[in-house]
DNA sequence: TTGACAACATACTGATGAGTATGTTTCATG
DNA sequence: CATGAAACATACTCATCAGTATGTTGTCAA
């Protein structure tokens, strides 16, 4: 938190992260990075110990913002069904904000990495694991109460919420902050339907079929 | 379709495909894939004109494959919410079967790719393109139906389409073939939430509140 | 049987980029 | 005003691969 209070990293992180988010992390060189910030490697250097560093600090910031988005529905006084899906909400909406950390997040979800990891990158990859798990319990906390209250379907926790995560990641691919649709009402229908992913079905007679 | 009726590139390719999965793209040398095949370079570089021509090559091949199993569902008869969960738990099967090629597809979606692009890949990836599109309208198809049928929820089709497929995508990221679960169970799970995802919402009054 | 081509192996080049070693400048502090 | 350290810049090294050039072997057709 510190860390990221400092001015000088924080916009070495930002630049990073867009950079990385365009082109994608290994098309991405430290000199390319230092470039856009009218500086030179030396200046990243100083900062991150290197580049596997830098990756994972995007890494923890973009789930910490996620977070800090989320957990407020979360502490709040809601029937599961209204929590979740305003958490859900304000998921999408984070994607969408902060497009470029999040696409790291899920271009660096596959697991490898660089060859060479330092400690300190051993340990943030530690904080980061956890920080996530974290996020995910609270998800699983608000599907618990659903389907204890008979709302939700009552099926496979661990792949319920990867699922429809995964879902609300989907704005990652195709978002362009100058498309057609606004952020809220894309963040609002990821909900709508991360929603109706976890209720408990139930199929509408089809008209047409009435007809016949 | 005549290029993966040859045996050779169609181990090149499983080979590829596998290392690529495991490593990532950009972490695996053609040596790599050349040693995991008990040869050199030499072979490979006979069969595909670049390292991107390969990468092409199992995209290509993963939406084909995709495309097999899910496009019997959607030429069938049936009403619109049973044909769209077929197609889904085909299309969850088909990431858990040849899960190795869709990983390959995945990691490529953010669009870079290698800096050199010949003409051969060129085409390959307009072709992929097509396919995709063509797969995309499938689902695009079933979910007017079922929206004009007052069974699915009126949204927009393109997010609709977009972020189911990701959900759909998500066994990608943490299935593992010795895992608790059989790939059936997770399949039909996909499919079941993918349903709920875009049919009209109900909820049900929570049985803890009527208590209360 | 011979040449011609497919199907590789071997050995190289060349560029790229992470990491380092060593300046240089600013600035706070004694 | 001296001095140290923080905050960089500059100029290297060195390993890694993608791609290429060339050699070798088998096979088949004329």
């Amino acid at each position: 938190m510190i860390s990221i209070a400092n001015t000088t990293k924080l916009k070495i992180l930002d630049a990073a992260a867009t950079a990385f988010a365009t082109h994608g992390v290994d098309q991405t060189s430290l000199d390319d990075i230092a470039r856009a910030l009218g500086a030179t490697k030396g200046k990243i250097y100083h900062h991150f110990g290197s580049k596997g560093e830098l990756v994972c600090a995007i890494r923890k910031h973009s789930v910490q913002l996620t977070l800090d988005r989320v957990h407020p529905y979360f502490a709040a006084e809601a029937p599961p069904h209204e929590k979740f899906h305003a958490m859900a909400k304000a998921h999408a909406t984070a994607m969408i904000s902060e497009l470029a950390y999040h696409r790291v997040v899920v271009e660096e979800m596959r697991g490898s990495g660089t060859g060479t990891i330092t400690d300190n990158e051993h340990n943030l990859r530690l904080e980061i694991t956890v920080l996530q798990s974290k996020y995910e319990d609270m998800f699983r906390s608000v599907l618990a109460s659903g389907i204890a209250a008979g709302q939700f379907r009552d099926q496979d926790l661990s792949v319920t919420v990867r699922s429809f995560l995964m879902m609300l990641h989907a704005p990652i691919y195709w978002y362009q902050p100058r498309g057609p649709q606004n952020s809220h009402s894309i963040a609002m229908q990821l909900a709508d339907m991360a929603l109706g992913a976890v209720l408990v079905t139930h199929v509408k007679k089809s008209v047409t079929a009435i007809v016949q």
